[in-house]
DNA sequence: TAAGTATATGAACAGATATTCATATATGGA
DNA sequence: TCCATATATGAATATCTGTTCATATACTTA
């Protein structure tokens, strides 16, 4: 463990656990382009606003998404690019498989 | 769902999941600039030999890792540089926020 | 060949996690 | 105000996952 510390580590980890669930990688890749309300998405990606709303609430606590209200709805999006550069990543490595 | 299929978002998810354990991700972190043996691995990230050992099964099978046999020892090492790619793109992210 | 060392692996168990269901909250419109 | 719509959330449940323990396998050396 000689390049960095263990805590860091564990934060590495817990890290790309967010984006290790499909429904939330699902998300992620449909907030890619453009931000998107909690009905909406629920549809886009065939799970149930229950769920959706569940993942959206660990996306927003790892900040890897952001949201703002409007009236009665709730608009996410990225919140910043390196999101959508690990995204980017993955989708390359396994590309190149 | 428009820029990827559903099947490759959840060979994404799967591929992440990958990195999202800690022992896993520390087993990574210390091969990064160098194969080692089972036992060397065992003591260096703090956990059983026969929790390496599983670990070492799943990353292989995700050919994130490659190994050579040498005598009574298995050497593993990181199998290409994606997996390094990612590990890094991680780190960056934790940095910056 | 016998013993020791290194690794792999199956089974069992405990803890984590994602979904569902029911319900609460909040906003907008009639 | 009353109702419909959108979202959030707690509890329960089922499934998944990582570790441990016991043991098997394989190589090495005395």
């Amino acid at each position: 463990m000689e390049l960095l510390s263990e805590d860091k580590l564990i934060d590495m980890a817990e890290l790309f656990k967010i984006f290790g669930d499909s429904t939330r990688v699902k998300i992620i890749n449909i907030l890619l382009d453009k931000e998107l309300c909690v009905c909406e998405i629920s549809e886009l990606v065939k799970a149930s606003q229950s769920a959706v709303s569940h993942q959206l609430r660990i996306l927003k606590q790892s900040k890897l998404v952001k949201y703002r209200k409007d009236g009665n709805c709730t608009y996410y999006s990225l919140s910043d690019d390196h999101v959508k550069k690990i995204f980017m990543l993955g989708r390359e490595h396994l590309d190149e498989m």
